[in-house]
DNA sequence: CCCTCGCCTTGACGCAGATCAAGCTGGACA
DNA sequence: TGTCCAGCTTGATCTGCGTCAAGGCGAGGG
C-alpha cells in the first residue's frame, strides 16, 4: 500500500507495445516527442489500488501492461465492476479533476501516464488524439452496453459463458492467435472478481464454473487455466447471437 | 409503420432548442449554416421504431423534442433497454454504416438527421464538433456505467427509486426548474419498458410502484403522474450515495 | 352508453441465486 | 516439513423476484 509504485522506464514512445492501438495511435514523430515530455511511467503489483473514486486526479493514462478494472460501490459495501482496461485502453476523463471510479491493478500492471494539463492542452492543438480517443470510448460505451444486456437479462450460467468468451476473445486478439483449434488462456480475475464483474456471488461464480466444466463446455487446469474445446459451444451458451457478427 | 413519417421543418439553426446543448454547441454561424445543407427533420409518432438493429443508417442525429430509446433483444426475445435519449442528446456513430441497437420512439419523437458522409467530412475539418461528441460520449459512458451498477446490485426498490430519481432530475434540468419544492413529473414510459429499462418484469416494476407509494416515498395521481415531497428520502431508497453529489 | 383493448394491478406459487456454513487446496514462509 | 491462509468448492436453506393467472381501469370508437 504504502510500497514504492513509482518506476521510472526509460521507453521511447516508437518501440512502445501499444504504440499503434492506444489514443496515441495516430501521432507523428514530432507529436511522440511533445507527449514523451509530458509523460512518466507507473507500475503496480497485482492488488493494489491505482486511485480512490473521488480522489484527485491529475493525470490521465494509457495501460501498457497487466489489466486493471473500474468499480463502483455502495455505502452498504455492494460492488459492481463497471469497466476492465487491457493494454492500451485509455483512464481518466479530459476535464474532470476528480476519479469517478475506484481503479485496481488485478493483475501486475504499468501506466503510461500523462500530466493532465498539456495533455488537455494538447488536444485541443492536435484533433486526431481526441478523435483517437473519441473511437475508444465509443467503443467502451459499445462494451458497456453489452455488458447491460448481460447484467439485466442473463442468467448466472449465461454471465459466465459470456465472460469465459470475452476473456478468450481479448486474449487471442492480444496474442494475434490466428483462429481455428482450441482456445486456451488464464483467468486474470479471482472469482471474487468475476462475482463484481457480472452481478453475482462468488459462490454461484464457482457453482457455475464447475456446471460448464462437468458438462464439457470449458476444462479446467487448476483454478485460473482455461481450455475451451468448442468456442461455438460456449457461445451458445452465452445466449449471444451464435453467427459471432461482432461489432466494433 | 408504413405512415408518413417524414414531415419538413423549415426551422432555422439558430433559434433551435437544443441549440447550445447539442452536438453543434460550438458551432458558429458559418458552421451552422454549412450543417443546415446536409440536415433534415424527422418525426414520429410515440411507439413507432425510428431504426432496426442490424439496418442501415446513413444519418446521424440529435433528438429535438420527445424521448427516444436504444434496447438490445436477444433470440428467445428478453429485452434490455441501454439507453434513453432525451433532447439534445446524439444518435448514431459516426464510421459505422449499420444501427447497433433498436431505437424507438417513446413519445412523439423529432429529430433532427444528418446526412452521414457530408457530416462526417465535416467533422474531420471542424475539430469542436468532434470535442463535443467526446464531451457527450463520455457523458453517457459515465450514465451507462452507474447503470450497470443498478442492474448488477440494486434491488427492485431501489431500482425504481433510482429510475424516478433520475426522471426527476431531467425533467428538473429540461425544465430549469430551479429547486426546492416537490417535484412533479409524468413517467414517460409504460410499466413494460421501465421493466426492460430496469431489468425487471413489469408485474415487479408495479409492485414496487405501489409499495413506494404505499410507504409516502412517492404520490401516484393516475398511472403516469408522479409526486415527490421529499427528495431525499427518495435518494435514499434508491441507494445513492444522499450528499447528492453528482458528476457530469 | 356500452364495448373493447391497451395498460396496469394484485394474488398464488415456484425457482434461481443469495446467504450461511463447513471444509478443501496449494503456495508461501518459518 | 508443518502450518497458515487466501482463494476456492460444495452443501443446506432461505428469499426476492419471476411466472402464471385473474381481474380493474380509463380512453376512444361505434
Amino acid at each position: 500500500m504504502v510500497a514504492h509504485d513509482l518506476v521510472f522506464h526509460h521507453q521511447q514512445c516508437h518501440d512502445c507495445p501499444i504504440r499503434h492501438r492506444a489514443v496515441c495511435a495516430r501521432c507523428e514523430e514530432d507529436e511522440l516527442s511533445r507527449l514523451e515530455k509530458m509523460k512518466y511511467y507507473r507500475s503496480f503489483q497485482a492488488g493494489q489500488t491505482v486511485i480512490w473514486s473521488g480522489d484527485k486526479m491529475d493525470f490521465v493514462a494509457s495501460v501498457v501492461s497487466g489489466i486493471a478494472t473500474l468499480t463502483q460501490t455502495m455505502e452498504d459495501g455492494r460492488r459492481q465492476m463497471v469497466g476492465m482496461l487491457l493494454p492500451s485502453d485509455f483512464v481518466g476523463r479530459p476535464g474532470r479533476t476528480h476519479a469517478a471510479y475506484d481503479v485496481t491493478a488485478t493483475t501486475d500492471l504499468v501506466m503510461c501516464c500523462f500530466r493532465k494539463k498539456p495533455f488537455e492542452d494538447m488536444m485541443l492543438e492536435t484533433p486526431h488524439i481526441g478523435q483517437r480517443l473519441l473511437e475508444m470510448t465509443l467503443d467502451e460505451l459499445d462494451a458497456a452496453r453489452e455488458w447491460m444486456l448481460l447484467l439485466g437479462r442473463k442468467t448466472a450460467r449465461e454471465k459466465i459463458a459470456s465472460l469465459m468468451a470475452i476473456i478468450a476473445r481479448r486474449d487471442a486478439a492480444l496474442r494475434a492467435t490466428d483462429g481455428q483449434g482450441p482456445l486456451v488462456f488464464d483467468l486474470p480475475l479471482t472469482r471474487e472478481e468475476m462475482a463484481d464483474y457480472l452481478g453475482l456471488t462468488l459462490e454461484t461464480v464457482s457453482r457455475q464454473i464447475s456446471a460448464l466444466k462437468r458438462d464439457g463446455v470449458i476444462q479446467l487446469e487448476g483454478k485460473r487455466h482455461i481450455v475451451v474445446p468448442d468456442m461455438d459451444r460456449l457461445l451458445e451458451e452465452a445466449g449471444d447471437d451464435s453467427d459471432g457478427g461482432f461489432l466494433v
